[in-house]
DNA sequence: TTGTATGCGTTATCAA
DNA sequence: TTGATAACGCATACAA
């Protein structure tokens, strides 16, 4: 019943940057800045460095020399190994929440909740979420990426010293911004549904976005739809921006078709707005609306049903991600469905390999178009309004 | 800028279990077996327990000693400190997971898949929602506690070993079952939204379910509802308890409702059937429909409109929760509000007072009603049908 | 005020 | 095969 499976391949974790001349024994390639160094550094010695940093220097290290350790460690960029910390303490200030798997909204405002307290004491926060405690399940749909603008970190970053207890960092659909973050701790980083040709992640795994969105869009123009208006998510991220090309591209090999583009905040209401706003401009109405999430989709649809009209006779709706939402709204959403557990799966091996020094042929995973009741011909398809004389 | 405002009471951590006599300086009283503890009770020496249990004792131990040292290192419970071990090895066998805070459903995906294959290789996964690469953001909802039948792990525990990078563990709206796993690792243990009765938890953090409930039935009795349906989570975790004990205690005390229950497991799909089931049954058909929560409400509302019924006109139908789900579908959900934020707040701050040896009065949080269109009052409601002669 | 020394529990290197 | 023994990086009790 032992675990011994896994054992790490022997001289692994070679390339990256140079190792110093003789690497003693079982020494990793991670933080080299020591509480030593600094003392070196600073002229003083090693205990002063950690009652300086330690913040208990009262009246047993000068204000000289605290200065001194200070801007010494602020230099090297010193961090402390929280592994040792916690030996000598045996605290780790560090606490475990756990989290029933797969219902999450909730879950998720309780760690914030949770976290940002926790960050005013100088406790970190992980979240376990268990396979237990969830229950009998259905199918279980996707969800989706969702990344924004940088605000202020409330919570700490675990990158900031934390990264000593850590082998590597996956990162999924992150704001670019947000990744220089993961950067400073020069772990392993491996990035999924992300731009591939960033050259901060050590390796990358998407999926195939730009294939589904043709998937939608080919649906669409089948249907006989001609004017379509895509309902963009107002957030700056690969995966969004990638549709965007994505949707451009594929119409423009349509003759016929009209394309424009609304910028739409995540979430239901302004989903909503948008999609009033694209039902009620000038010219004649687009026939469907191409959403960037579910989410979107689902104000879409509320908007089209104030306006007076019905979906999907009047008016198509798309989705992206078929959430839980998207059947839970009627007509039930046409959308694309994204193989999240192959994608974490994926994003692992990834990570995986790049530890053992293995290269990784960074995969991109197919997704799936589900067409359901939200989409149908527009009333002025080519079989019944276009032909001449309609 | 240096936070020193969190340092910890010395003398903290008193109580519990009776420490050994004479205490060495920065003792904590969490892991009390070490290798050499095990060495001494098998009779070897320290390292032979470290090849041995670490399984690379090839040629190097004998056969006996190291069934030896197996069977005290079981007897004695033994489990290796995680900070001395990678303190040595430099390495944690632990990866982080980053994913964008609040959009959900997908990541416990993603999350699910990665520390599958993370535990078929021996690595631990962390979950890390950053707030970082969030959109915008709307006023946001708060959503809904699941926990459900025990069924093997597919990850390791991470109290089997690495509850030594842990002072604590909050655990929310688990099953009951799954709360043996985290007692034994003799951390302090708050629960949230749990029996506040169960001796297992350090301390216990509630929402106030029961009244949500008792407004959830005040205000469909003071609509005129009086055949009403609890559509039950058919899941064994005490949050749905106690809602079935105050429905059925609410409504008693109301004169001439019937009140009838069936269970649902979670799910659209679930409460889709399970309210067809309520509303095509025998006897005068319910005039509301009472779910446990948002998603079973939505699939109840499917229900009703497949048989050519009308929500709330014909059929009243409340959630729980108050997911994005809530606004997503229409009508919107009447449902009760949960103040997530600050109960994970509350949830981290009886831990921190269990960690300083603090006593903690368990607070229990209050809900609210948010009443939107799925309610109204019946066809048959007293003003119109109930009169005599109506 | 300062520096020195010890030990946290492991793993890994050596001599025996 | 085995048993000492030396780090790993930090916090702290103690001696200067």
């Amino acid at each position: 019943m032992t675990s011994n499976e896994a054992t790490t391949p022997p001289g692994a974790r070679t390339g990256s940057t140079g190792a110093a001349d003789a690497a003693p024994p079982g020494r990793p390639a991670a933080d080299r800045v020591t509480s030593r160094d600094v003392a070196r550094a600073a002229g003083v010695s090693q205990a002063a460095v950690s009652l300086v940093l330690g913040d208990k220097w009262r009246g047993r290290v000068s204000p000289g020399k605290a200065q001194a350790v200070r801007a010494a460690a602020r230099e090297l960029g010193y961090r402390p190994n929280l592994a040792a910390r916690s030996l000598r303490t045996g605290r780790t200030r560090t606490v475990l929440l756990v989290v029933p798997a797969l219902t999450t909204e909730f879950f998720a405002r309780v760690y914030t909740g949770a976290a940002r307290v926790a960050a005013d004491h100088g406790l970190g926060v992980v979240l376990y979420p268990s396979s237990e405690g969830i229950g009998p399940s259905h199918p279980a749909p996707a969800t989706t990426p969702g990344a924004g603008p940088v605000r202020p970190p409330s919570v700490p970053d675990p990158f900031d010293s934390a990264a000593a207890t850590l082998d590597g960092v996956i990162a999924s659909s992150m704001a670019a911004e947000a990744l220089t973050a993961l950067r400073a701790a020069d772990l392993p980083l491996v990035m999924l549904d992300s731009d591939p040709d960033d050259d901060r992640a050590t390796a990358t795994v998407n999926l195939d976005i730009a294939d589904g969105v043709r998937q939608l869009t080919g649906h669409l123009t089948a249907l006989g739809h001609r004017r379509i208006t895509h309902l963009a998510a107002d957030v700056r991220s690969w995966t969004f921006e990638v549709r965007a090309r994505a949707v451009s591209e594929a119409l423009s090999r349509v003759p016929g078709v009209r394309l424009r583009r609304l910028p739409a905040a995540l979430g239901v209401d302004a989903g909503l707005r948008a999609a009033h706003t694209a039902l009620t401009g000038p010219g004649p109405r687009p026939t469907a609306l191409l959403c960037d999430d579910d989410i979107i989709a689902a104000g879409a649809c509320k908007a089209v049903r104030r306006l007076g009209l019905r979906v999907p006779e009047d008016v198509s709706v798309t989705g992206f991600d078929d959430l839980a939402l998207a059947v839970a709204v009627e007509p039930e959403l046409t959308t694309v469905r994204l193989p999240a557990e192959d994608f974490g799966e994926a994003g692992m091996r990834a990570l995986m390999a790049a530890l053992d020094g293995r290269p990784d042929r960074a995969p991109t995973l197919p997704v799936e178009l589900v067409a359901r009741g939200s989409t149908a011909p527009p009333a002025d398809a080519p079989e019944n309004a276009a032909r001449p004389g309609g």
